[in-house]
DNA sequence: CGCTTGACCGGAA
DNA sequence: ATTCCGGCCAAGC
């Protein structure tokens, strides 16, 4: 993993982002999963999440990236509560028609998306199946 | 250089 | 639900 390689994962983050339509929400888990594996890297160890790194490249996304639309895995925006961008970002989505619930929180069962369409995604090389899989994180847990 | 810091995440307690 | 922990990894100091 040089730098080259760092800078196509960040390449493919970005294109992955600007696939998120309008009104819909990913989590930096969900794209940090569809990255491709650089070459040399057995899976097992790519398996793990790269979650930190989307985050990283949503800071410094390029104009054109909708980056608003990428949250945490609960749901909730994950920059600093009260922070400009957290405001931003914010209102960005609920211009976009979503909904927050009182502590902040999207329901990801509804306005989650459904990941790239599989045209897309085998012109670009993505992950499919089971590596890839979109497993939709839970909000609810089995015992509520 | 080494050490700390995050727009993270899933599992365990 | 909430907290803690280990794993992640580039950037900053």
């Amino acid at each position: 993993m040089d730098q080259d390689d760092f800078r196509t994962l960040r390449t493919t983050v970005y294109s992955l982002v600007k696939q998120v339509p309008r009104g819909q929400v990913t989590t930096y888990g969900q794209i940090g999963r569809m990255i491709p594996p650089p070459g040399d890297t057995p899976p097992p160890l790519f398996a793990k999440q790269r979650a930190r790194l989307v985050g990283r490249a949503m800071r410094d996304a390029p104009s054109d990236v909708p980056w608003h639309r990428v949250i945490n895995s609960q749901g909730k925006i994950s920059l600093p509560l009260g922070s400009r961008g957290a405001a931003v970002q914010r209102k960005r989505l609920e211009a976009e028609g979503i909904i927050f619930d009182r502590f902040g929180r999207v329901d990801l069962d509804r306005f989650g998306w459904q990941g790239p369409d599989q045209q897309w995604g085998d012109a670009n090389g993505l992950l499919r199946s089971e590596s890839a899989e979109n497993h939709q994180p839970r909000q609810l847990d089995l015992f509520t």
